[in-house]
DNA sequence: TCTGGGGTCCTCCATCGT
DNA sequence: TCTGACGATGGAGGACCC
């Protein structure tokens, strides 16, 4: 492990929640809930107002819809946090060339790597440097970890949240982990967790008191190897700027079970034919097709096959799924569907075999596949919640809720005070679906980045402190 | 209270070729 | 020809992460 603590783990806060807090005046300060509204959604990000209120991460919608019942919710929009993302992301290539994204909202930066920091001083200038310009960028809080490993900077920026900066000094890190339950420890989840707890092992230091052996013992050889490790606080990972993906996957989860086979087959094609696209948009092609079947009772199953060659072919891919679903049995009805392709090439070669066979005589298939075909779609789903309208009259605002043929709309922009509501018919020709706002006016974002004074000041020995923030 | 979607990695087991 | 060891590969499932 290197002695200085120049790995960053950056976690934006409750970032999905915050996007729209920062487009939706309205939802400032209050409980905002994004996650799937259909009747077996769940939480994706609650805002700390909601979590308030017992809310969180992965809960069944439902279940959060009673502890907040007054808090806002709304569907995801995946086009907007990425763009943002990326904002944030091109802040953090300012730092280093080294970067290494886990998610939408997180990232790892080795900033020795990129010559931005070499101690701990440097380290959390940086920190606080960043801080202020995604702030200034995007109108968001970010939090940062500082630490000599990417373990430990991660549970720096845990500590720090929300809002904050922890820097974990080198050699203070045992003394640091030793109190805290393994539950701390990134790879021990709720199994391993119990599997531990009935051993008698609740904190990090009970872990590193248990030994190697018993470790790999009680959780098996690769997982007791790292555990023990990361006990010990010690963590050799390096940064890793590009990883490569190594399977391509969509899954359904429906409203209600589907009983019919004849449904469940079309379904599968369906997914077979999204699957594709999306191999097909990242310039790719897979040799192993896998189904993944959730039943009615919550038990998953996943039936896989491996062809001779990889493949992007819509048709192989269709009839290799179907194969895989003769050999599942649904009668009970099933709550998910799956298809997914691994082993992945980024060229092509065709499956001779399934040439042979003539499964790929479909002509029809490639459009099938680039173009997908519309689907119907009921009132509602033209005005999702949270999504963005304009107005010929009122102009810019975002949909609050829709049905029985009316939609409500909150008129207001990010930078504007909280605007009224109104309702319209949900064909009313004024009213059209809007591209989102930026989240800062573009002449204010990152026009100054306050920070730069507050470096400048600091590297000539002034503001050294000036990354105490909590 | 009824559990999303998209991934990664690990383990166990079976099979196959040498 | 039989048997065992061993590694590679494939298939299924589980845990975990965001």
């Amino acid at each position: 492990m290197r002695n200085a603590p120049t790995i960053l783990h950056l976690d934006m806060d409750a970032f999905f929640a915050s996007v729209e807090q920062a487009s939706k005046p309205s939802l400032r300060g209050k409980a905002v809930v994004v996650g799937g509204l259909g009747p077996r959604g769940v939480v994706a990000t609650a805002s700390y107002e909601a979590r308030v209120f017992g809310v969180h991460s992965a809960m069944p919608m439902a279940q959060a819809r009673r502890l907040a019942p007054n808090a806002a919710y709304l569907v995801p929009r995946f086009g907007l946090y990425r763009s943002i993302s990326e904002q944030v992301m091109a802040l953090l290539r300012e730092l280093s060339p080294l970067v290494e994204p886990l998610s939408l909202d997180e990232a790892f930066v080795d900033l020795e790597a990129g010559g931005t920091a070499w101690d701990e001083p440097s380290a959390r200038l940086a920190g606080v440097k960043l801080r202020a310009d995604i702030r200034a960028a995007t109108g968001l809080t970010g939090s940062v970890g500082l630490a000599a490993s990417k373990m430990l900077a991660k549970i720096a920026s845990e500590e720090a949240k929300p809002d904050g900066l922890v820097l974990i000094e080198p050699g203070t890190e045992r003394a640091l982990l030793g109190p805290m339950s393994v539950r701390t420890l990134p790879g021990v989840g709720p199994a391993t967790g119990d599997h531990l707890r009935r051993a008698g092992i609740t904190t990090v230091d009970e872990l590193a008191e248990a030994g190697e052996d018993e470790l790999v013992r009680l959780v098996g050889k690769a997982h007791g190897h790292a555990l023990y490790a990361m006990a010990l606080a010690q963590d050799e990972r390096p940064v890793v700027a590009e990883r490569e993906t190594k399977s391509v996957s969509v899954e359904d989860t429906y409203d209600v079970d589907i009983h019919d086979r004849i449904r469940v087959g079309l379904e599968v094609q369906r997914l077979a034919d999204r699957c594709v696209r999306r191999l097909r948009g990242a310039g790719l092609s897979g040799r192993t097709i896998v189904l993944k079947v959730r039943r009615y009772d919550f038990s998953t199953l996943t039936r896989s096959e491996t062809l001779r060659g990889p493949t992007d072919d819509p048709a192989v891919v269709r009839e290799a799924a179907s194969r895989l679903l003769d050999s599942v049995d649904t009668t009970g009805g099933v709550r998910l569907l799956g298809v997914g392709v691994s082993g992945l090439a980024d060229y092509t070669q065709e499956d001779l075999f399934a040439q042979a066979a003539g499964v790929r005589a479909d002509p029809a298939a490639e459009e099938t596949v680039a173009e997908p075909v519309a689907e119907e779609t009921p009132a509602e789903r033209h005005w999702p919640s949270g999504h963005d309208v304009r107005h010929t009259e009122y102009g810019h605002g975002w949909v609050q809720g829709s049905g029985l043929g009316r939609v409500t709309v909150r008129f207001e922009t990010p930078d504007s005070e909280p605007g009224r509501v109104r309702t319209f018919r949900v064909d009313d020709p004024d009213l059209e679906r809007a591209d989102p706002l930026p989240l800062v006016p573009a002449g204010e974002a990152g026009g100054e980045r306050a920070a730069d004074v507050r470096l400048e000041g600091a590297a000539n020995g002034v503001g050294a402190a000036a990354g105490d923030v909590e």
